[in-house]
DNA sequence: TATTAGCACTCCTCTATAGTGAGTGCTAAC
DNA sequence: GTTAGCACTCACTATAGAGGAGTGCTAATA
């Protein structure tokens, strides 16, 4: 158990370092208002704190750094949630002004006011495609051979396929194919529509039409359905900004870590809600080491959610952080699209 | 009039330090094959050469680096076009191995394949959206006051929108709105769609409907389609392994220069075909100062076309980059989708 | 006259050295 | 239990010298 000398002590190398980058010295602690103490009081505390894993020491006469552990436990108790300015409100409510709101232009544009307002990177999932309920089906055609496949979800959003048309097909063919499909597959979930359409639709086709393998087969590949939580990005250069960036590897690495869609994933938890924090190797990627990851959920309307994750160094501002991703995801949240 | 001798060591030291990113001394260039002269006569030649401007000396006692323009020379009448290898025209040719063939699919993996085969950045802009000429118009509604308008494209390319609909619309008004669209504005590119459909579609819709301004306003909004020719990247971390980005705030100009696309827009030579080459301040923005570009534009079947960029250190592999821009344009060109 | 060998000179790069200052750990006094 | 004092550590900076690659110029050579 920590003595409350010790925790102001860690309260203030925490945030030392947060705004400065700097290691903290003990003199500098004892020079703050509010602390007592001389600064050898402190170099013993600080010591403490060391060994119990709280602190570390960049080389031996240096200052003070908080560790990984630090960190956690600066998180997990010092962290007083800080109320939002309202210069922050009204950059985030900008979002809302337009009349007309679209949900990717939404996305797209938190993405850029949230790097913004943080100076770290930040990348939303926008919401989870595969879960949305097909609206209506459409085929258009486009030359004698080929078509575009249409389907229009619940929540509006459009996903079309280039296909190609059977030779033998006619054009009331065709708007046989979407009638059936309109009949039977409207309400299925895009995640499991490949299933239902072999179940349900594709006797019934069969039936009305004799082959239609080289039509539908491609249209509901499942795998290009999965628009996989598109990935929107802001502030990508952020990075670069931090002293704790001026290592050219670690740029790299973290650059390409953001190219692989499949990786940038795995940062978000799986299946919680609520704002999650993970800092340096908590994120299992050698990428991140030196990151830590934020990440909130929001929800859309009634279930789908996507997330927000925000990345910056461990030493991060965590209470702005925290409380801007918080106000946002309520916002989305609260508004219906 | 540069002499024979003065091209062929021009040439040498081009070639050797596009390979190892090293000044090149007289000795070195001495010692290679094909070249008869002493060092003391290569010596002189290359103060010549750089009293013409071709060369520069990174300090006093240096060897040369070839000059903004001595690369220009080099382009313009020292470089033999090179076979592209076999690896290569395979490389290439994988992206047309699908039997579905998808316009974003092929460009997003084009673009990959490019960065991957040229260790450059690549950048592709898509097929300008603006001259797609309407196929077809189709509203789906989602709730009492919300839909979905859907437009289709002659390429098969589809936009779409949320809007709102006016509370005294019914279903079957929207049907005669969509009806009236198609009739009146099939055929139109998409560029000129607000203008034809305020000069012809919306006095009809008046007069079978009444106030339609809320539901259409907001659809064709023209700058919401400026789909601006859809910009996608390839390699974009490749800069950092090149020596001349080892420099942290030449990469930060470079990235941010990416992240705007209205800047990169204007990377791409206005009305050009073929191909291309702009080299270091021929960029005319700060932070290309030290790369080139290539471009190379494609059409896709009758007449839109898009373009392809290579960005690289101004040290870049032009010959390998030229050929394979080529072979690639040409692939696009020759493949119908 | 064109080419080349030779040599002095320049300047980058690397290494070693010393000096400075911020910060610590420990001891002894309060 | 707290604090002042002091020796010590180590990063950082500046300086100097050695080594080496490369040049420019001069004079000898073909």
């Amino acid at each position: 158990m920590l003595t409350n000398r010790q925790l102001q002590i860690l309260q203030v190398i925490v945030d030392d370092f947060i705004a400065t980058a700097q290691p903290v010295g003990s003199r500098q602690i004892a020079k703050k208002e509010g602390i007592p103490f001389s600064a050898a009081t402190i170099r013993n505390e600080m010591a403490d704190l060391e060994d119990l894993g709280f602190l570390e020491k960049t080389h031996t006469s240096s200052g003070r750094v908080p560790s990984e552990k630090g960190y956690r436990f600066y998180v997990d108790h010092l962290l007083k949630p800080q109320v939002i300015t309202t210069q922050d409100i009204k950059a985030i409510q900008s979002l809302f002004q337009d009349r007309v709101i679209e949900t990717e232009q939404v996305i797209r544009k938190s993405a850029s006011i949230l790097s913004d307002l943080t100076t770290y990177t930040s990348i939303i999932l926008g919401p989870d495609v595969q879960l949305h309920k097909v609206k209506q089906f459409a085929i258009v055609s486009l030359t004698a051979d080929s078509a575009v496949a249409i389907i229009v979800t619940d929540n509006g959003h459009v996903e079309n396929r280039l296909i190609s048309i059977p030779k033998n097909y006619s054009p009331s063919d065709i708007e046989k194919v979407v009638n059936i499909l309109n009949d039977r597959l409207v309400g299925v979930p895009l995640e499991q529509l490949q299933n239902k359409l072999e179940q349900e639709a594709a006797t019934v086709i069969k039936q009305h039409l004799g082959a239609y393998e080289g039509l539908l087969s491609s249209i509901f590949d499942i795998h290009k359905y999965q628009g996989e939580g598109k990935i929107y990005y802001g502030g990508k250069t952020n990075m670069l900004n931090q002293p704790e960036f001026h290592d050219l590897n670690k740029v790299r690495m973290l650059m390409e870590l953001m190219e692989r869609t499949s990786q940038i994933q795995s940062i978000f938890p799986l299946d919680e809600t609520g704002i999650h924090i993970r800092i340096g190797s908590e994120n299992s990627h050698l990428a991140m080491e030196d990151c830590s990851v934020i990440t909130a959920s929001y929800s859309v309307g009634s279930e789908q959610k996507g997330s927000i994750a925000i990345i910056g160094p461990t030493r991060m501002d965590y209470k702005r952080v925290v409380s801007i991703l918080d106000f946002m995801t309520n916002e989305f949240t609260k508004r219906i699209w």
